[in-house]
DNA sequence: TTGTCGTATTGATACTCATCAATGTATCGT
DNA sequence: ACGATACATTGATGAGTATCAATACGACAA
């Protein structure tokens, strides 16, 4: 039921499936973009999630880029998205990293 | 002095700067593709280390792309490599993934 | 030295994707 | 209704990369 348990044991114990790996590498994917990542770790770091238009003053990038990339990041389940009048909120999503850091954790 | 120490804070503590985030970018586009995922799971499985020529059968790819794909590990600090006659023996370096490991336990 | 085996490199190709300008869509205030 | 604000989508472009066939390199055996 925990999360650490839908996933596989560790990586120093036992080889990943094709699948696992597929899956587990687009995880990787999304967060293998600088910019991405900076996204999420900045609306991860704020408790009641953000609004969208305070983060893109922050990355140096267009509008459009940075919607790209939250759309990116909500399509994989690391987001979540609330519509909120003319904004919209932001938010991490919990747990939603659990299944691949605990394959990092031996290594 | 510990692992988790020579980095940053939990991503739902602090966010990225830009250059932690321009380097961790880097470790998980390393393991963002399935192949190469894969086969550094195949080896760090396995304790004492494994010859390359072991792996190239199990992913279903050609042995240049096996031999890119190690040397891109390898480039990254997660596999080490020593020749041993006319084999080439990789090994996962321990401690090599920590750092994205700490950033990940939390989300 | 000559051949063989294990591995790396080269060169070419096809595909993915980060990025932006322009435009579209939705919500709110007046 | 109209304009303004917040965000998404479209279309185009350039850069990066996974992949393989062919080739090169290195080590060992005979």
């Amino acid at each position: 039921m925990n999360a650490t348990a839908t996933c596989c044991p560790p990586l120093n114990e036992s080889a990943l499936t094709e699948p696992a790996a597929a899956r587990l590498a687009e995880v990787f994917a999304v967060l293998a973009d600088p910019v991405r990542l900076r996204l999420f770790s900045l609306i991860a770091s704020q408790p009641g999630g953000t609004c969208a238009c305070d983060v893109v003053d922050l990355v140096d990038r267009s509008q459009p880029t940075v919607s790209h990339h939250l759309k990116v990041l909500h399509g994989a389940g690391l987001l979540d998205r609330e519509r909120r009048g003319r904004w919209i909120w932001y938010e991490a999503r919990p747990g939603a990293l659990a299944e691949a850091a605990s394959l990092l954790d031996c290594c």
